[in-house]
DNA sequence: CACATGCTTGACGTTAACGTAAGCTGAACG
DNA sequence: CGTTCAGCTTACGTTAACGTCAAGCATGTG
């Protein structure tokens, strides 16, 4: 069974960040260790959250973006003030997301088409000048 | 037929940037628009790359990064130094952005199922509150 | 001609997302 | 008991990607 709560350091080295950054997700309010005196302890919600985090970086939102999903992921634990505000701004998340997929499938596609090009260019050197300016 | 010469301005317009945008993408060696006099002047070949460069910046890629695609897109017109580098360079950056399309893809499935959630919160107020900590 | 318009080049300011260094605390160890 | 170690707070530093003036040409227009 994994651990139910991680160190600070424990996070770092599963997830591959710096103490500095859990700090400051905790100050902008992304993630929300509990406290055995001063140290931070990290709970199994809270490594969900980081995960979250993690991957929405990786799809360039930013953190404030990120935020935003993060409420609406434990819409259930929250107050729910604001409810149906949050859903739609969910709805609109993911409107931009499924964008985004469509567009970055367009761009994968491209590029291996650009790729198959330099393939030749590599291979056999021959470069017909196909336009001048 | 679409305007073979565009100004900064009509750049600005067509693109949604600013010019401040647009000289900086120069200074960064991501555009070469021509000269007229002082007067900048981006032909067709800039706008393909203005598009690239927006496009990259939408899957949170840096311009350093987006630079190196844009010297790949262009490979036939520079001259090869490097060539296979750059090359290489491409093939990792293709296996990144698919990466990132299928993680965006289960990233998507996700936030739907979260928000039919949602959607049960808000028609029904039904709370069963599942777990305690 | 005066002046507005559109573009130019500096150069300093700003925001996000951390990095980094200084100095304090509390448990653990020889 | 001294110190080493892990973690904490406070605070200034840094980089990317522009924003925002300021001041200077060129060109057209009343």
């Amino acid at each position: 069974m994994t651990k139910e709560i991680l160190t600070i350091r424990q996070m770092c080295d599963t997830y591959n960040v710096t103490p500095r950054t859990l700090r400051f997700y905790e100050s902008k309010e992304l993630l929300f260790p509990a406290r055995e005196g001063q140290k931070r302890l990290f709970s199994k919600r809270d490594r969900a959250r980081l995960k979250l985090i993690l991957r929405g970086k990786r799809f360039g939102f930013s953190l404030e973006e990120i935020r935003q999903l993060l409420d609406l992921y434990h819409i259930g634990d929250q107050q729910h003030t604001q409810l149906s505000r949050t859903y739609e701004i969910g709805r609109e998340r993911l409107a931009d997301m499924e964008q985004r997929h469509e567009e970055l499938g367009l761009a994968i596609d491209d590029l291996r088409e650009q790729l198959k090009w330099g393939e030749n260019m590599i291979t056999a050197n021959a470069k017909p000048n196909k336009a001048a300016e």
